[in-house]
DNA sequence: CCATTAAGAGTGT
DNA sequence: ACACTCTTAATGG
C-alpha cells in the first residue's frame, strides 16, 4: 500500500505532517490491516494498544448500554481517526467498539510510537489538539440534539448528515446503513426509524432504492429541524 | 445462473 | 415490544 506521503487522504493529520523528517521512523511501523465487512477490530473495554485510521472503508463507532442496546457514537471515513484516545492517554482501555459497514483498509499505530511523535513534532500536536476540540464541539451539539430534537427531528437529521458526510449520487445516499444502524445513531428503536422513513417516503420527502435512501426534498427536511440548527455547528 | 435460505424491512396489534 | 408477512441479499450448487 502507499506510504503516508503519497497517500490519497489528504485530510489525515499523518499525511499533513507526513513530510517531516522526524516521522520518518514512525511511519515505518505503521501497520495495515484489511477488515471485511461488519467485522469488529475495537472491542470495548479491550485493553487499549494504539490508534486506527480509515485508509478506505467506511467504520462505525458503537458504545454498548444497559441491555445491550447501542448507540453509534461517530462514523468514520477515509482518513479519519478512529480509537480517539487509543492507549496513549489516561485509560488503558478502549471506551468504545468499532464495526466496519464495508470492507475497509485501516492504518494502525501504536500507542507507544503515537507518544513519542506527539511529545517531539508540536505541529502534529497541534493538528491533533485542534482535530479533537472539534470533535468535542461536535459531541456536545449532539448531546443537545439528542436531548432537545423529537425522534422525527433525529431521524431527519441523521439522514441530512449523512448526506453531508458521505454524500449522495443520483439521489442516493453513498452508505449503506440498516434501519437498526439509523436507530442507534438517532437514539431510537429500529420500529420508529421504520416508520418515520415510511412516511417520509409518503410525503415525498424521502426516496429508496432497494436498501439504499436518498434525500429528496433537502430544503423542507432542513426547514423542519431548522430551529435546532441555528447554532454555528450543524 | 437459479433456487434455497437467511437477514432485514415493514405493518398491525 | 412482539408477532407476523413481505422483500432483499447471500450462499452454494
Amino acid at each position: 500500500m502507499a506510504d503516508c506521503i503519497t497517500c490519497k487522504n489528504k485530510n489525515c493529520l499523518i499525511n499533513k505532517n507526513s513530510t517531516d523528517p522526524r516521522l520518518a521512523d514512525f511511519l515505518k511501523n505503521k501497520h495495515t490491516i484489511k477488515c471485511k465487512k461488519s467485522q469488529q477490530f475495537i472491542m470495548e473495554g479491550t485493553p487499549a494498544h494504539g490508534l486506527f485510521f480509515a485508509y478506505e472503508g467506511k467504520v462505525k463507532v458503537v458504545k454498548t448500554g444497559v441491555n445491550d442496546r447501542e448507540q453509534i457514537v461517530r462514523f468514520a471515513k477515509d482518513g479519519e481517526i478512529i480509537g480517539h484516545r487509543g492507549g496513549f492517554g489516561s485509560s488503558k482501555y478502549y471506551s468504545i467498539s468499532a464495526q466496519a459497514l464495508e470492507d475497509s483498509t485501516l492504518c494502525y499505530f501504536s500507542k507507544e510510537d503515537l507518544k513519542n511523535i506527539l511529545l517531539n513534532i508540536p505541529k502534529l500536536t497541534f493538528d491533533f489538539m485542534l482535530f479533537y476540540a472539534d470533535e468535542l464541539s461536535e459531541s456536545e451539539t449532539r448531546v443537545r440534539k439528542l436531548a432537545q430534537m423529537s425522534v422525527r427531528e433525529r431521524v431527519i437529521d441523521t439522514l441530512l448528515f449523512m448526506d453531508r458526510k458521505f454524500g449522495s449520487t443520483d439521489q442516493l445516499l453513498n452508505i449503506r446503513l440498516s434501519r437498526k444502524d439509523y436507530a442507534d445513531y438517532s437514539g431510537t428503536t429500529e420500529e420508529q426509524v421504520i416508520r418515520i422513513l415510511s412516511t417520509l417516503k409518503k410525503e415525498g420527502l424521502l426516496n429508496a432504492k432497494g436498501r439504499k435512501l436518498g434525500i429528496l426534498d433537502f430544503e423542507t427536511l432542513q426547514n423542519e429541524i431548522s430551529k435546532h440548527t441555528y447554532s454555528p455547528n450543524s
